[in-house]
DNA sequence: TTCTAATTTGAACGATGTTCAGATAGGCAC
DNA sequence: GTGCCTATCTGAACATCGTTCAAATTAGAA
């Protein structure tokens, strides 16, 4: 078959059609959005058939779940870089900063490592699957810094409270509110410190009671 | 004309066709959950053919933008009615509590709520929108109890804190998660009361430091 | 080489969102 | 009543979607 070709004529096996899938749903939803993300598009954007897809997926739900594994993974290592570059309970803010500003520069991908989840009704892999996942990685981060929260409901709770924080809070900014407020303090990434130094154990400059 | 659609006028053939689709789509939604909704199955569920309902709305969006609007009424009256039941500050936790309760009580519509409005990547009417809107109460709480967020960035942010935590609760709590925690306090209720305890300006109930 | 199993394709099916010409029927002038 | 206007509703059509399947193609083992 002649077609149009990027770097070549694509012999009829492929190689590695299943990355070469997901890498081109993620072009599609960072330059189209998630809505533009079909499975007939992601293969054209492959330059193969409808059908091929389905020897590497069991349907779309499974090809998003893979896109949305990327994400996690992506998230994971932003999240693990700006832990190490930070000290003591600082580095739950960190985190909580690094997954906000994830959710803020990826917003499709963000979506997408979501809405896999909620088709399912269950919490995605990401979250709690895992040691590398990014809620363990705040509890382990917890738990380093002498606060182990399966020996303290109350310090459990705070952890809760933070990840469900700085999960809101990522929504919220996905809607590019709260302008004025931002401006206010010089920026998103300020705005977001801010933010979450009123959520559960994130420290706080001034804590009076 | 425009008349009053609330109750009285009969406009035509069907009825209140506009009406008998919100209320098909909720039926839908209920029972078959948000993917189920698609704009043939609503008109089906509303015994009506498939183009009948683009006399009605613009297009599939605007229906679902009027389900949606129907579930911020619907969680308007909830928080109102929780904030009347208290006092005081306290009536910022029956509010956050309202939320999250409507969240976890009515996933399929929640979920309507918002992703109505991240396909137009803009905050719900319902979130700041008028003054009868879910943050617009939280802002209006806040001052009648002399906590007015305009005046003190602190405040204002903390506010904010509390909002995003109450949205980040709820998604969470869509997710059926944390269930040893909900266990371990006695229910839902008291673990929603225990998390938002820890965020933004949400009073605690245990004093101490 | 020959055989086998894995890929890929093209065509097909049912369902979806949407449009459009035409049918239906209330409201109004006469 | 008769005629007309206009909003409403239908049926058929179109493009697209997810998915399946037999047939075509090829890689790799025998």
């Amino acid at each position: 078959m002649s077609e149009a070709k990027t770097i070549g004529p694509r012999p009829y096996h492929h190689g590695d059609l299943t990355r070469a899938l997901v890498d081109a749903a993620r072009r599609l939803l960072e330059a189209e959005g998630p809505s533009a993300l079909s499975l007939r598009a992601v293969a054209r954007e492959a330059g193969v058939s409808p059908a091929a897809p389905y020897h590497h997926f069991k349907d779309k739900a499974e090809l998003l779940d893979a896109v949305a594994n990327v994400g996690w993974d992506l998230l994971g290592v932003q999240m693990s870089t700006a832990k190490a570059a930070t000290t003591g309970m600082q580095q739950l803010t960190a985190l909580g900063i690094a997954y906000v500003c994830f959710a803020r520069e990826n917003p499709a991908l963000y979506h997408v490592m979501y809405d896999a989840a909620r088709e399912k009704d269950e919490m995605p892999e990401g979250v709690q699957g895992n040691k590398d996942s990014a809620y363990c990685m705040v509890r382990d981060t917890m738990i380093e810094n002498g606060a182990d929260p399966s020996q303290d409901t109350h310090l459990e709770l705070a952890g809760v409270a933070a990840w469900c924080g700085a999960h809101g809070l990522a929504e919220m900014a996905s809607f590019k509110q709260f302008d004025h407020l931002k401006e206010q303090l010089g920026g998103e990434v300020p705005f977001f410190e801010a933010v979450l130094s009123h959520m559960g154990l994130f420290p706080k400059p001034h804590h009076d009671c």
